[in-house]
Parts: structure tokens; C-alpha cells; sequence
DNA sequence: GTCCGGTTCGCCTTTTATTCGCTACAATGT
DNA sequence: ACATTGTAGCGAATAAAAGGCGAACCGGAC
């Protein structure tokens, strides 16, 4: 993990403070720690170290900074618990099941990489523009698939994939966007669609 | 993977940096480590190492540069090649980045579960029916943030958290449906979404 | 209500990464 | 033989993050 001279500076002040004591230092005692002035800078500092998750804390309340150590840090577990479902219905942690959740169950044994998505030729299909996809390299795909397609060798797409006839049409999921028809031997498949991965920040 | 002695020699530095001083360094101790005077030349090094997939770094970060373990990088089912971007552009094949992206990057070190999505309050905001959000266990959220909330102990739903002098406004992302306004003391956030993952079948 | 400690805001300086234009050399392909 | 590509290097200018300040604000505990 990322990590600055300065932010390991505090990080370290925390372990030791914490490790003497028993119990973690309030930030003015960390700005005399570090030889700061401003309680500002106490908090970005501690902002900045959680946001890289290092380290835990409760909002406003007083000396509730808990580091977290880097073994368990270390082991990414990318692995997820699947709580259960939501929408209306029990308070989460009531819900007990022992499914979880990882790329794996998405991709299996198969060849898979991941394109960023630009633009909104996807948006009735709920893909967006910063969204990841999670492509399988194929060269075929069956009906309705969502495939990764090339046009005449130039232009690399996402659409929805059909035979009509001889021809293929390949259908964005945008209203505004018309269907592309073509032949099928000037359309090349790259591959098909097995999954979506979308971030907030 | 192609390796050139010179690269080797400043990956050697990386590591060796970063196991002593427990963060890595920035240029111009990398510059000066290896004897060079100019940071574009460490830059560069440092861009074609990423390239080759061997280090991870964050864009306009300090002592961002995360050296990737050997053995890690072989197996990782679960870190994808990033491939490019896709909307109308160059074939898949052309581009060529070392970027990855896995479950890890989103999750990083914090404790995060899994929920499947029933229903469509968050349809506008393209998370639908049989999409898992991916939350992060919190007691708090900042504004705006998509999160898990329990109103009065028994329902729990996906919206996005606002405060509104006292009250808190939950906002479903959906035109359809209203929002919820209620007492700071009776809305109890269960979590926030970092992500979604979605399955083709 | 009061108090203390945590949080947020606007502003500044320093540190660090990025980009540009340039030179040079070795390996590769036609 | 020549053009092309990738590696390696330089210095300067630019842009962005990290680090810092004081003051005002807010929330939980007594």
C-alpha cells in the first residue's frame, strides 16, 4: 500500500502511542507528537490514512483511532461475504447465509480482461461511462450476448449481438442509437460480456 | 516478460527502498540512487516497468510505487488485465497498458460484504435486480453517499444519504419513488457502497 | 448547557510527479 | 543500407498532491 514519509511518521506515532498506552491518542496529543500546531493537520492526516485503510475510526468520537495491523491488511481477501439480499426486508445483519462472492464465480477458468467503458451506447442496459466490463476472448457468441465487436477491422464496440439472415445486427442499448447491420464476415467478435464491475469514489 | 539490466537495477532499488524505509521513494531519491539528473528519465523507467506489469502506481501520487511480488502476479485469478477503454476506437488488441483491476482495488483493507439488489430503487442510478453492491460495514456516511439504512429498526434500502437541517433525507434513485425523511435518530446506517458487480449468465 | 475534542473551511508553501523537446545508441525488419 | 522502434539519458517548465496553518463549527459526554 501507498504510503508517505510523513503518513508513516504518523502511523508510527500511532502504533507506539497506542501500544504504551492502551488506549489511542487524542489529536492534540498527536500534534505535540509530531510537532504540529494545527489539530488540522492531525485530522487530514488520519482522513488521508483511513481513506488508504490503514487504520479505523469512529466519527467524533474522542481517541477512537485503531490501527490496523498489516497482516490483515495484507491478505486481500477477494473473497466476499454475500450477506443476503436487499431492497425492503430484514436488517442486514440478521441475515445469515455462508455465500460469498468473487470475480472467480465470474470468470471460472476462463481467458477474461476487463475494458473500461466510454460513453453511454450502453446506458439502457445500465452500463455507464467509468463502469468496468469483464470480457471473455471469444470468437463467437450466441444470440443476445453482449459482445466486444469490431466493424470492418476499425471500430471496436459493445452491443448486443443477432443473426438476422445473412446479416448480423449489432443493437446498442441506447434509444438514440441505431442498430448497426452487417455482413458477417466484415464483423470480428472479441469477445463477450460475463460481467460488469463499477467503482465509487 | 522482457527485462533490461538497467530495469532490473532500478526495480532492485524499489524494493530495497521500500523494505527499509517502509515507504517508497519519491524521484528524486530514485534519481539519485541510481546516479541520474533528470526526472523524466526516472519517470520514464517508471512507466515502462509499469507497462511491463511489474509495479503499480497512482497517477500524480507521491511515493505511490508499489512493487508487485513475483508469485503474486503469476497466479492472480482474480486481478484482471485491463485492457483499454471501448466506445468507438481501436481494436481490443492495440491498445496495450499494464493496468489491472480486481476486487482488492475497490476493497482495499476494509471490512466489506456483499449484497444482491432486489427491486428497482436504484434503477436510475443503474444498479438493478440481481446486481451485488459491494458495502463497506460504517456507522456513518458523507453526503451523498450510496448507502445501506435501516429506518426505525425494520427496513433495510439502498439510497443515497443526504442531511437536511435535522432530518435526513434517504433519496431513492428512481423518479417513480419518494424520499424518506426522517430524525438523525432513527435512520441507522448499516454501510456504504463502494461498487456493484454483475453477472451475465 | 457547557466543554472538549473532533471536523470543516479557506488559504498558503513545499514536495513530488508529469510533460515537452532534445540527443544518442542498439536491435530489428525490409 | 536504411527506416523504425525501444531503451536510456538530459534540463526546464508545469501541474498536482501532500503538508501545513488558524479560525470557526459541531457533536457527544458529563
Amino acid at each position: 500500500m501507498a504510503i508517505t514519509r510523513r503518513q508513516k511518521e504518523v502511523l508510527d506515532f500511532l502504533t507506539t502511542f497506542t501500544a504504551r498506552n492502551g488506549y489511542s491518542p487524542s489529536y492534540e496529543e498527536i500534534a505535540s507528537g509530531l510537532g504540529l500546531s494545527s489539530l488540522a493537520t492531525v485530522h487530514k492526516h488520519i482522513t488521508n490514512l483511513h481513506a488508504k485503510g490503514l487504520l479505523q475510526r469512529a466519527q467524533n468520537r474522542s481517541r477512537s483511532i485503531d490501527v490496523i495491523p498489516q497482516r490483515a491488511a495484507r491478505k486481500a481477501a477477494d473473497r466476499l461475504p454475500l450477506l443476503g439480499r436487499i431492497a425492503a426486508g430484514k436488517p442486514v445483519e440478521a441475515i445469515q447465509s455462508a455465500e460469498t462472492i468473487s470475480l472467480s464465480d465470474i470468470i471460472g477458468a476462463r481467458e477474461v480482461f476487463a475494458l473500461e467503458v466510454q460513453g453511454d451506447s450502453m446506458r439502457d442496459e445500465h452500463i455507464i461511462s467509468g463502469d468496468y466490463v469483464l470480457v471473455e476472448r471469444s470468437r463467437t457468441a450466441r444470440e443476445g450476448e453482449i459482445v466486444v465487436a469490431l466493424v470492418d477491422g476499425s471500430d471496436a464496440t459493445l452491443k448486443r449481438f443477432y443473426h438476422e439472415g445473412n446479416l448480423i445486427r449489432l443493437q446498442p442499448s441506447n434509444s438514440e442509437m441505431k442498430p448497426i447491420y452487417a455482413p458477417a464476415g466484415s464483423v470480428s467478435i472479441q469477445g463477450k460480456v460475463l460481467g460488469v464491475l463499477r467503482r465509487y469514489n
